[in-house]
DNA sequence: GTCTATAGCGAGATAGAC
DNA sequence: GTCTATCTCGCTATAGAC
């Protein structure tokens, strides 16, 4: 019965799929930690291959090299942010409650926060192989946070003028870069969700007091 | 006559105290743009070395080791900028107007500012020797900012109420910190000096605009 | 799929000649 | 004061056994 044998090898090649996927995943995890840790360039294959209970050679099995490990990296983190809490839906009011609650998630883990200083400001070097992606990364925040303040203008939400929505939004989105910094650093003088949240203020009609999620 | 003799020989050892002088100013130069580019951890000492027209052991004989370079690198460029401007004063106008204008100079040379973004992001690591050197500058922005603010209060020139001169000094310290990231990665796209120009509005009662030194 | 072994490079730092 | 030579180390990546 040719069926039966079909069936038994897919659910093998499932088993087997889901098995790459889930070690994919940890390498992910863990090389995260450490590039969050100590930089792209300050970690080393041995340091993120030992993590995971692989020798280098077992590591490189997964990705080709360095480089193809960091922008997986940056897929997870990066990409699942996006899409996690509606920031895609092109509400305005949601978008901007969307931030302050990543903001606040975020500080459970800080990890995540350093990777992206840690790996931006890496990037500022054009010849990094994340520069591109950075660059990119901060252009659609400002152009989706202009997007939002724009949508909430035609709703009667905007309180900002005479400072334009593209101006807010790179005002909202430097301050929350910058504070993230300074709370890396410094975490008990400075109220990073407080001050993330109140800078919205300025802009928007919104109660962002609230608990969302 | 021994008195001529001194006269020789000190006039000798001035002028050598000026060579290495010159020496150690230049390789500090050197070292600063490659920091700025690279990172510090992306530099070799051969590179700055090269730079300088030297060996890497000709350049040890200078600096005993890479972090005391780093350490002379950062003393020189960030204890500059804060007792250049007269940013010491305790003079809550003379500071923000000094802040305003190093912002403004800071443009002119863009890899003061890389060096910083890409330094302090480094450093969040604790291992890094920088790390106590940038927790402290950032504390000491922060507070220097603030008493300008309780300054200008003093004055009647605040009107940033009911957001505290602690919060204002976070506010504005953090946007600046973040703009200049932005702007690094995409200067077309940001008006940066406009930026942390306009971050006062909500705060002093100054007017900005006008061209200081 | 994971290992050992190793090639090949570049790093920081030292020793000692000149 | 600056060099050459060298030590020792850690890194990325490859080759090939199991």
């Amino acid at each position: 019965m040719p069926l039966t044998e079909d069936v038994v090898v897919r659910r093998k090649d499932n088993r087997r799929a889901v098995a790459l996927e889930e070690r994919l995943a940890s390498i992910q995890e863990v090389a995260g930690r450490m590039f969050a840790a100590r930089g792209f360039n300050g970690t080393s294959l041995r340091d993120v291959a030992a993590g995971v209970g692989l020798s280098p050679a077992g590591l490189l099995h997964y990705f080709p090299d360095k480089v193809a490990l960091l922008e997986a990296v940056l897929d997870a983190r990066l990409g699942t942010i996006a899409d996690e809490f509606g920031l895609e839906t092109g509400d305005g009011e949601t978008f901007v409650r969307g931030l302050v609650a990543v903001a606040k998630r975020d500080e459970a883990e800080p990890e995540v926060l350093r990777l992206f200083c840690v790996l931006s400001a890496e990037a500022l070097d054009a010849a990094n192989p994340a520069h591109g992606y950075f660059t990119r990364w901060f252009g659609q925040v400002r152009s989706h946070l202009q997007a939002a303040f724009e949508d909430l203008d035609r709703r009667g939400l905007y309180c900002g003028w005479p400072i334009t929505p593209a101006q807010a939004a790179v005002n909202v989105s430097a301050l929350r870069d910058g504070v993230n910094l300074q709370w890396l650093l410094a975490p008990d003088e400075v109220d990073r969700v407080g001050t993330i949240r109140a800078s919205f203020a300025p802009y928007v009609k919104l109660d962002l007091t609230g608990q969302q999620r």
